[in-house]
RNA sequence: GCGCCUUUAACUCAGCUGGAUAGAGUAACUGCCUUCUAAGCAGUAAGCCAUUGGUUCGAGUCCAAUAAGGCGCGCCA
């Protein structure tokens, strides 16, 4: 688990530290502290491979010019043990600090001896974490926003278990409360239709075929009207026809209540079935199905408005009990439980986020949210706060909506009309490695617009395919020289000193930035630094591929040299494929 | 009206805690396969970093205001 560039970014800092400090004691530095200065990574390679911002930050603490003090240090400066060979003033004061040879074997070294574990870190080695992500309403399908928070999520999960997180996956599903009565009340209304005599002509003529009859009904609205407050989807209507065509009419005889209790546990464990086969599909799996109906089940419910009470955060104002949240930063109080006695969606919910963080005891609960929710942070935390559990320890994700764009046109997303694209007609549109790789080639925060004909298309426009070209590419490459008598395993790193052509050089620094590319994924939650870190290192692959032939190499040292970097290349991007879950194809 | 997010090349977006000449990909144009996969590479062209002001040695990056767009502001979830 070694981080050389980490490693290499501290010794330059030490390097002037050291120099700093001799100088003091020569008297030729003002004793005083002196401000925190920068190692970084120049963009211009002409400047090093790190400089320092110290000559320049300290000009008044030395009343010098910062190219003066520069000098200083660099005088006083030992490189001696270190992976540096030279340092550089330039510019109104830049330290410019060279790597040797050294330090490139060191870093292919490092990957290929640590092979599919390059990268990972100890980050958040003993931390559990609690990754929460879908938890779309079990009523009806998934659509495109879920498909986006699916990647995200899933992606984000494997990213903290890479850098060291103890990490579960958690799907909530919302099997209790108003949208299961209005899914109760939508399902007997279609079946109640069925029923009927109307109904009744349609599945005659439609042959009793699903399809054919969910899409008649649907369509007459007239014939089968169907008020506001209900779910219109067809999805509903198949549940409604397969009930029937299993359990016939009788049920239309019992009282509406019994009506819709049968109906929802006819449909509802067929819809969370689904669910599970489609993200299936889409390679995410989960650690636990959470219900909310448990909390409701084993008093947590009623539990969380006790306790809210007792630490005196709740009133009653209109027969409804409410909860003092903009007390603790949010923009106004909020109902906890209606007048009709009725809890809000709001109390199991904090009920849900009180089990994670303090029954299951995770150091952190990560949610991923749409953007539409995103009001809904501050009386969450408020709430959490208000129970005595530290705010911090959940971490909310945003993510932005998506439009799905087709032939340049934007669609709408509608989950009310019915019509929405959902997940699974996704999946069957697009390769699953490239909506994995798309939904995760922005930040979650960014507005983006998924081009369906740009997934679908097979080509060079899509980077998914640029990148497994490249292991397409470096595979058959160790092939052919595996067949021609070379044991690739058995050359080692060292023999990559000899190395130095710019591609080749990139290369390697960029093998090198893997573990804090995912440290930093880790970080600020963000999973797309994964999928640009691989295109990246595909494109400097594919350069020097075109550069530096391995197989025609001028010398026998040189071609096992290149040889060798292949395979730290390969094992760096595979373990980048890994994170994202998507195929490796040795052919293309 | 209030809050959150966004605004960088024709299009989609990078730009790490402020640092040296603002970068990719796509689209456009020009080259490169008798030699390891041309799903590739090299090159050309393309920019008032939305606008204005502020902070400092130094601002695409931080702060404020303005403008445009997205999303919220239920005893819905």
């Amino acid at each position: 688990m070694a981080d050389l560039l980490k490693l290499a970014s501290s010794q330059a800092r030490e390097i002037i530290l050291d120099s700093l400090g001799r100088l003091v004691s020569l008297g030729k530095a003002p004793a005083e502290p002196l401000p925190d200065f920068i190692i970084e990574i120049p963009t211009d390679k002409s400047h090093g491979d790190f400089a320092a911002n110290a000559a320049m930050v300290m000009a008044k603490a030395f009343r010098l010019a910062p190219r003066k003090i520069a000098e200083l240090i660099c005088e006083e400066a030992v490189l001696d043990g270190t992976y540096f060979e030279r340092m550089e003033i330039a510019g109104p004061g830049f330290i410019n600090f060279f790597l040797s040879k050294k330090w490139f074997s060191a870093v292919a070294d490092t990957v290929i001896c640590e092979g599919d574990g390059y990268g990972r870190t100890k980050t958040g080695a003993g931390k559990r974490v609690l990754v929460e992500f879908v938890s779309a309403n079990p009523t009806g399908p998934m659509h495109i926003g879920n498909a986006r928070g699916g990647a995200i999520g899933d992606g984000l999960a494997e990213i903290l278990d890479w850098a060291g997180y103890s990490v579960e996956r958690e799907f909530y599903v919302n099997d209790a409360g108003n949208q299961i009565e209005k899914f109760g009340k939508s399902l007997d209304l279609r079946y109640m239709q069925l029923c009927s005599k109307d109904g009744l002509a349609v599945m005659a003529k439609s042959g009793n075929e699903t399809d054919k009859i969910c899409e008649a009904i649907y369509n007459d609205s007239e014939t089968f009207p169907m008020p506001e407050d209900v779910y219109l989807g067809m999805d509903i209507i198949a549940h409604a026809h397969n009930f029937f065509m299993e359990n016939g009419a009788g049920l239309s005889k019992q009282p509406e209540e019994e009506r819709r209790k049968q109906l929802v546990a006819y449909a509802l464990p067929k819809n969370i079935d689904g669910l599970e086969k489609d993200l299936g599909k889409y390679r995410i799996t989960y650690d636990t199905w959470f219900r909310e109906s448990t909390l409701h089940n084993d008093g947590s419910v009623k539990k969380i408005v006790e306790m809210l009470t007792e630490r005196g955060y709740t009133y009653e104002k209109e027969g409804a009990i409410w909860f003092k949240s903009s007390e603790l930063g949010d923009e106004k109080d909020r109902v906890l439980v209606r007048a009709n006695g009725i809890p809000t969606y709001f109390v199991p919910d904090i009920a849900y986020h009180y089990n994670k963080l303090v029954t299951r005891g995770f150091d952190k609960a990560i949610d991923i949210f749409g953007a539409d929710h995103h009001g809904y942070i501050p009386r969450m935390k408020a709430a959490l706060t208000a129970l005595g559990v530290d705010a911090d320890r959940l971490d909310i994700v945003i993510m932005q909506m998506v439009n799905l764009v087709k032939d340049g046109e934007k669609y709408k997303l509608s989950k009310r009309s019915g019509k929405a694209i959902t997940l699974s007609t996704l999946l069957d549109e697009i390769p699953i490695d490239a909506a994995r790789f798309f939904f995760n080639y922005r930040e979650p925060n960014s507005h983006f617009d998924f081009d369906l004909d740009l997934a679908v298309e097979k080509s060079s426009q899509n980077p998914v395919f640029y990148v497994q070209y490249a292991h397409a590419r470096i595979c058959s490459l160790i092939t052919a020289l595996r067949v021609s008598g070379y044991d690739v395993e058995s050359y080692n790193a060292e023999e990559l000193d000899i190395l130095d052509k710019p591609q080749e050089i990139e290369l390697i620094r960029h093998l090198a930035s893997l573990p804090e590319v995912i440290d930093s994924a880790a970080k600020t939650y963000d999973p797309s630094k994964i999928t640009k870190y691989a295109v990246e290192l595909a494109t400097l692959f594919h350069k020097f591929y075109d550069a530096c032939s391995v197989k025609n190499a001028e010398t026998e040292e040189l071609k096992k040299a290149r040889l060798v970097l292949c395979r730290a290349v390969l094992q760096a991007l595979r373990n980048t494929l890994s994170i994202l879950k998507i195929d490796k194809p040795e052919k293309m």
